[in-house]
Order: structure tokens, then C-alpha cells, then sequence
DNA sequence: AACTATTTATAAGA
DNA sequence: TTCTTATAAATAGTT
């Protein structure tokens, strides 16, 4: 289509692997772009859907290769966002909720709860939410106290440790990212420099023109001859 | 990690594209294996496992950007092969599945329902507490993104400068609080070694005492002294 | 729907 | 368990 690599497709790869070693800079904007996205909403309906079709079928294809790869059971219910449903279980949806429901529930003393009633299942979901909210509410105060400087007496030497390893990470992640901005500025301005140069050299190339055109004048002022 | 294949990428490539013409009986084995798999069980029960383990994170991973890139909902539950449940759900597994069962129109989890009363006083119970958890997960989302590893894109750099000085105290003050506790450690000890000493003291003098009142017995045998 | 440059996931090894 | 790294797989933007 575009390049004459169609030719030998096979060996695609070897020729792509070239280019790594090359500079991109003069053949940076030779390919269309396929770019890291950051996850975020998509706005455009269109794209929306598209992802998600895309993505639905990528999620569904690595449901069952976990299922088959590890021997697991996996149900997966997705809704779009204009509410249509979509689903995958090896087995089944109903049976593996079903086991689903029964592994909340399960107590070890009675061996068969065959059809656990729905107020023990929001009891037990109310039980579950109940110690979500209170792990949320400590994580809350702890990045409370951290940032705002509270003291940071009361916690145990390991979640100290554990804390720190990931405000390290976190620092070094703000580094990597701040380093790439940096080079994206960086970029930009030798751009912006080339553009420059380029205007001002279409500048001068217009005013010698120009003094060309006076001298011309005024050798032969009033005068078409040579 | 990309750009670290430059620092040999010649002779890397140059080995593959070889390998394109030549059959590759002979360096096959060269490069440590990081192969295609086929998708069949693995039989290895430790592979199966740490299979399930990264394939697990990663759908669940794939799940969430689904989530937010497509405004979908997205209900999630795995079993491994040892029966232990996994779940993942945007909002809540329960609700994802409640509105599963009405989509579908019949799939009633009970055909008859015990107690209706308790059972909507808990539903009402846990639909509360879905949306306070949802409150703390918003009100912690800066957090639990940076700590959790998610990505910076699309942070400005003034809030990563001001973050990293953020996290740059807060280590301080975890260090701080480390040595301080050490400090305390080291206190307990020195208290702990001096109560010892002392102890050690009084029984030397007890030692001492029973040594002089044993040399008495002996000069003075079967008297009673002064 | 198909294509492909990139990004992302991950199998194996350390 | 966590990190690394080579490779396979997914996918974003185009056509």
C-alpha cells in the first residue's frame, strides 16, 4: 500500500528492529500514530464503543484462557454503557454466581446451605461493606495524617516499613514522569527553534531580496532595461 | 525499558533475522525462554498457580480500564482450581448481579422468599453503605492511585512537585518515627540491662553473704557464734 | 473489518 | 515473593 515493505513481509520484523537503533527524529512523523492512552473516560461516543467492543472481546478471551490455563471458574457480566449485557463463564453464569453466593455464606459446621435466603445475603454483603468502609476510613485518616503532617505514633514498625517502600515508589514514579515532561518541553522547543530558524531564514531570504530589488531600482531608476 | 534493547540491538537482530533463513536447531536454546504458550492446563501445579496469579490481576486490571474507558459495569468472580473466590466489580458484585437477573427477566436466585421484611431492611442497609464506600473511594482516590501504583499521566507538573515534596516529608517523618522507635527499643534495653545489672548485684551480695556465712560455720562448727 | 506501530501482558529466570 | 527481560498479545488510531 504506502511503501514498498510489502514486498517481503516476513521479514518485517528484522527491518523494524533497525529503525530502533536509528535516531527518530527525521522519520518520527513517517507512521501514524498508536498512542498510550491514560485511562480515563472516553468522550467521544464513538470511540467509546469501540473500545469497548474491543476490549470486551479482549476480556472475554483472557477469561478463558485463565479458565482453561489454570482450571478455575470465571463468570464475567458486563454491562455496556447503554445497558446492553454481555456475559462469559465456562460453566455457567447462574451455577458459578450460585457458588458465588454459597462461598459468602459457607459455614464450616453445616454442610449443605443449599439455598442460602436473600436477607442472609445482604446481611452478610451489609457485613462485608460495613469492614470496607471502616478499612477505607483508616486509609483516609492514615493519608490524612501523612500529608497534612500529623504524627504517626500508634502505627506498628512493619506498616512503617511497608509505607515507605511505597512512598518510595511513589516518589520515583513522580521522577520518571517529571523527567518525561522534562524532555517533552525539551522537544518542543528545539521544534519551535527549527521553526524559527526557518522562519527567519525565509526572512532574510526576503530582505536580501528586497535590497536586490532597490539596488536594481536605483541602478536603473525608471528604466525596464536590464 | 524499551530503549534497553540499544545497547546491543545489531548482533540481537541480526541473530533473529539469521534465524528466519537458517533452521534453528542450533541456538534455539541461546536466550532464556519467554515463549509462546499454547492454552492448554498446566499440568505443573506451582506454574498453574503463579499462572493464575498474574493472569487473575491482569483480567482484573483489564476489567477496571473496561470500567472507566467505556462507562461500563462490570461484575467479575473467579474460583481457582483450590476453590478460593475472587472477586471484582466497579460498583458491587451483588448489584451487578441483581441487575444481571433482571435483565435476564427470570433468574430468580430463591423461588420463594423467607423473609421479605429483613431482607429489604439489609438490602437497604448495604445499598447505604455502597454509597459511603463509594464516597471514600472518591475521597481517596488521589491516594490510592499514587500508592497503588496507577499511572501520573495527565497530572500537571506543579502538582507532581508539590506531591513529591509531600512524599519527601512524609518520609521524613516515617524515618523520623522509625528512629524514634529504635531509639525507644535501645532505651528499653538499656533500662532492661541496668534492672539486670542490679538484680546481678544483689544476688553477688547474696552469694557473698551465704559465702561469709558458710566460712563462719566452719571456723565456728556447732556454735552459735558471738 | 483490516492493518500496524506501540503499548501492555506475561513466561521464564534470577 | 518481587524484579528483570525477551517475547507474545492487545490495542489505538488509521484506512
Amino acid at each position: 500500500m504506502e511503501n514498498s515493505e510489502n514486498i517481503e513481509p516476513d521479514f518485517h520484523h528484522s527491518e523494524k528492529s533497525i529503525s530502533f537503533q536509528n535516531d527518530c527524529s527525521l522519520s518520527s512523523q513517517k507512521k501514524p500514530g498508536k498512542e498510550k492512552i491514560e485511562i480515563k473516560r472516553i468522550e467521544n461516543k464513538k470511540n467509546r464503543q469501540v473500545t469497548f467492543c474491543k476490549r470486551r472481546d479482549g476480556l472475554f478471551k483472557k477469561a478463558y484462557e485463565l479458565c482453561i490455563l489454570s482450571d478455575a471458574e470465571v463468570a464475567l457480566i458486563i454491562f455496556s454503557s447503554g445497558g446492553r449485557v454481555y456475559e462469559y463463564a465456562n460453566n455457567s453464569v447462574r451455577g458459578t454466581i450460585d457458588r458465588y453466593k454459597k462461598s459468602c455464606l459457607d459455614l464450616p459446621s453445616n454442610g449443605s446451605v443449599a439455598e442460602p435466603n436473600a436477607a442472609q445475603f445482604y446481611q452478610h454483603e451489609a457485613t462485608k461493606l460495613r469492614e470496607q468502609v471502616a478499612y477505607l476510613q483508616n486509609q483516609n485518616r492514615q493519608f490524612y495524617r501523612i500529608i497534612m503532617g500529623e504524627p504517626l505514633t500508634s502505627m506498628p514498625g512493619k506498616d512503617l516499613q511497608n509505607l515507605e517502600s511505597k512512598l518510595e515508589k511513589a516518589i520515583s514514579k513522580i521522577r520518571a514522569r517529571k523527567i518525561e515532561l522534562l524532555f517533552g518541553e525539551i522537544e518542543r522547543m528545539q521544534k519551535r527553534e527549527l521553526e524559527l530558524h526557518n522562519s527567519n531564514q525565509f526572512l532574510r531570504a526576503k530582505i536580501d531580496e528586497n535590497k536586490r530589488a532597490q539596488q536594481h531600482m536605483s541602478f536603473t531608476p525608471g528604466s525596464s532595461g536590464y
